[in-house]
DNA sequence: CGCACCTATACCCTGCCGGTATGGAGTCCC
DNA sequence: GGGACTCCATACCGGCAGGGTATAGGTGCG
């Protein structure tokens, strides 16, 4: 099987229609008709089930869905593992808005120190994006924060541990609250950070629609601590007692180079070190 | 990148020989070279290095082998599964000859029965072959026998461990011991079951050689009592008291059918009791 | 120095891949 | 119910990728 023409099914079982698929292919949609055909032909097996009105996939179809995406998955893997090899070895860290808890810079610092340092590209990316980008190898480590749904091929460090803040205006009926719970909060709207993620709330695509949204009284949010601190002024962040998050630093555990090692040791000790001093400052 | 191309690279990085490479590969060689050309260009990376007497891999070449060999291995099965998908659910089983200790038979009876039951197909495959069978989508589940260098990726399920024998002739030496251990094999010749396992013996690439071999005081062989009985009433089986070996039903781990699911469930309860029907007689 | 071996280049040809135009089936809507 | 729309399939055509043969060029060996 080509991979082309594996890219081309994908595209149009996501779409479930040849003529939009065929759009973001960048080809007409006679040929993408073809190639699917002749994929059906060589398979010896019937993927979609086309009437004039809609696609739909057969089983066959649905289990070449999932398997040729991972396969084309570690095929883009391979071929940007490849590039790297052939350029000067550098790290690229992942992170997403306000995400790295303030840690990347003094680790980013303490990493040049480093004996086997290289350089270091960092890449903010949109929500939910890292782990895609550390499986096709786009990326060598990200800083996620639990929970999160699906580690599998994933190797994982923790960094630190923080509270996390309810974050309202100043006119909310929990505002006036040292601390609340998670069972206060039942009756809040909450964003949705991604298409695919739960949630009643609008879904959000920038950040700065936060601390806006929240103005607005439209949705509240629970926040890391680190990025409940940096809001603005005209909001107010309430502890909320039962709930913790992590940084974690994350890597394919495939992935074996002392750079590598060095950069999540050294990630290690500075989150270490905040720890410690935040303890101290606290008390 | 194309598929196609990265099996081309595959081959020429295995062979170190483009022209062996394109033999194998049923093209002629000028093609072979210009399409490894186009990859490097493509890749923007050097991939090999060639001198008119050798070929040589690069850093990025040999990241390439690893990762593209695996990424081709994912897109068989990727064409497998659905193709299978596309058929009359069924279970392929492989096996090498003799590997089974005489429980497939028991097993298929009894999984025929089995509410959950489909076809079976069985696999008798060559030595070594199993584990890459069920990776690339060929096999459902195999029958291995522990030691096993590399499960990674292979969900397990003992069924049964049984003594090994030494397999002699009748003149040999130590024919006439009730029992012997693993010190005392010291000094005799052992087969290599596969071009890659070490041993100091002969390649054996068909199981009917190894009878004979032995017969002619070429080699000794350590085997499953199950397999050790059936070789003839020419040679001597004696046990060897420190070495055991487990047959294991093994299969892919992210597959979850309930066929597979009864198949290796319906495997162990045979087992068990071919083990218990065992005991009672040996006692 | 010639021979053997191996890869790269030159050149040709076939067939695949992609484009445009159009057909035909089903759905929506007035 | 008919016209318009949507959507996939077919027909046909052109360009180029990919494969073949012949051969050049470099290197180790006797």
């Amino acid at each position: 099987m080509e991979s082309r023409e594996l890219v081309y099914f994908v595209a149009v079982a996501q779409e479930r229609n040849f003529s939009r698929a065929a759009d973001r292919l960048g080809i007409a949609q006679p040929p993408l008709s073809r190639a699917i055909q002749r994929l059906e032909r060589r398979l010896g097996v019937r993927l979609l089930e086309r009437t004039s009105r809609q696609v739909s996939l057969t089983r066959a179809g649905e289990v070449l869905l999932n398997e040729g995406r991972k396969a084309l998955t570690n095929l883009a893997a391979a071929e940007r593992l490849t590039r790297r090899a052939g350029r000067e070895p550098r790290l690229v860290v992942v992170t997403k808005p306000a995400g790295d808890a303030g840690l990347l810079e003094p680790i980013l610092a303490r990493f040049a120190a480093h004996p086997d340092t290289v350089e270091v590209e960092v890449l903010i990316c949109g929500i939910g994006e890292q782990k895609s980008l550390l499986r096709d190898g786009t990326a060598d480590v990200a800083l996620l924060r639990t929970p999160q749904t699906d580690l599998s091929g994933l190797a994982t460090e923790e960094l630190l541990t923080e509270r996390e803040l309810v974050v309202l205006p100043r006119t909310h009926r929990l505002a006036g609250r040292a601390s609340v719970r998670t069972v206060d909060l039942a009756d809040e709207v909450f964003p949705r950070w991604s298409d695919e993620s739960p949630g009643s709330g609008p879904v959000i695509t920038d950040t700065g629609q936060v601390a806006e949204l929240i103005m607005l009284g439209q949705i509240t949010a629970v926040l890391p601590e680190s990025v409940a601190c940096r809001l603005g002024p005209d909001l107010i962040a309430v502890p909320v007692d039962d709930r913790r998050t992590t940084l974690l630093a994350a890597w394919s555990e495939e992935r074996r180079d002392r750079a590598l090692a060095a950069f999540v040791r050294t990630a290690a000790e500075v989150a270490a070190a905040r720890s410690t001093a935040d303890a101290l400052t606290g008390a």
